[in-house]
DNA sequence: CGTTAAAATTGACTGCAGTCAAAATGTATA
DNA sequence: TATACATTTTGACTGCAGTCAATTTTAACG
């Protein structure tokens, strides 16, 4: 590797390195660009060589500790287990990790569920790595009979993601206790696989289109 | 009402227009607050001392909105239907809404879901007029013997929320269509209430805690 | 009315995100 | 090594969100 890409890669990772640090001392506003280059060794302009935007540091933060979640997740999962401890482990793991810095998760949320741009986004090549992890345990649950095979894996994703963040939206918004988190999950879960309908009633197949 | 009061409203009512008009036509981060005041014949601290700061102008507006929004439910919604049905038109109407003006849905969305100030939260509110709309509906399904009755209003609420937030947040990423929407939501609302395990091994009354 | 207190309005001011032309540093070639 | 070219770094500069002390407008009362 050449000098050049060397101190690249070293610059970057102090700028990384300074941004985090003092994102969780002083919280994300309170936080200057010259104050991350200043940490970071660098001048302000350098900062927007490596980075978009504030914002896009936090972007890059995120997946980088995304991505060492995913591996952990694939190295710690247990295909014997159902599918929804798998899909508790999963989220609750995820959850841990965006909560240990909120004020990360809460703008790379916002960024990744409602994107400035509208439209072209691209984020699909991160949606790539979710399904890799979700897919497998969803088709294994099919497999068992745990899971409809009538319903795409797309779909079945959909479900469980989109209960994860509400219950994250719940406790961003104070409406629920960091404790509680892991049984509303559970239960939710539960509930999504059972149907919200009387079991006496439940008709599955799909034939009552109006 | 004081000649005061009749200067307040009207100047936040220009103060509203002017933002609006002006955000729909240049958008969120191309309009300042300087031009909002000038267009509302009003100088920059002014608005102000009507609104906390550039994201609560929107707040504001989404507010106004939506409560005209429920209001037009509560007249139109057919108590006969089925809860799908009744479901399906409640969160397409306000889908049709916030989509009507994206970047105020997007900001609105952002801001209510993820919050900034973190725990104590004004929404709650807001939340209370959603449920008067949501929880008699689901009180008759309750009745009807469509939806469970061991399941807890605002949990039923929370699997239907939560899928229109997962759907809307697709259209925002570009993921989905405006109209693929109506059949997307149309198919995880059928999903969540049939539920996703196969019909064989339904197993509802909640026994099978670990 | 005239006087005084309270409320509303204002724009100059502060601090920061993001830009850009110029300077510094690294690379390739003779 | 010297020269020319490419990449990276830099901080002065621009424009805007949000503040605040000073000013103007309204209300209350003698």
């Amino acid at each position: 590797m050449s000098i050049r890409e060397e101190k690249k890669k070293k610059t970057k990772r102090a700028i990384l390195h300074a941004a985090i640090s003092l994102f969780n001392k002083k919280g994300y506003d309170n936080t200057s660009i010259e104050q991350i280059a200043q940490n970071a060794g660098v001048g302000k302009g350098t900062i927007y060589s490596y980075f978009d935007s504030k914002k896009s540091i936090i972007k890059g933060f995120c997946e980088y500790e995304l991505e060492k979640i995913h591996h952990q997740l694939v190295a710690q999962s247990n295909e014997q287990s159902s599918v929804l401890e798998q899909m508790l482990i999963i989220f609750m793991t995820e959850f841990d990790h965006v909560t240990q810095n909120p004020e990360f998760g809460r703008l790379y949320l916002r960024e990744t569920l409602f994107p400035d741009n509208m439209g072209r986004n691209n984020a699909s090549d991160f949606d790539e790595k979710y399904f890799e992890i979700l897919f497998p345990i969803l088709e294994k649950g099919q497999q068992r009979g745990e899971l409809r095979e009538d319903i795409e894996h797309l779909y079945l994703c959909a479900h469980f993601y989109s209960l994860y963040i509400l219950v994250i939206s719940a406790w961003y918004s104070g409406r629920i206790e960091k404790s509680a988190i892991q049984d509303a999950m559970k239960t939710l879960f539960k509930q999504t696989l059972d149907g919200l309908r009387p079991v006496s009633q439940n008709h599955t197949t799909g034939n009552n289109n109006d």
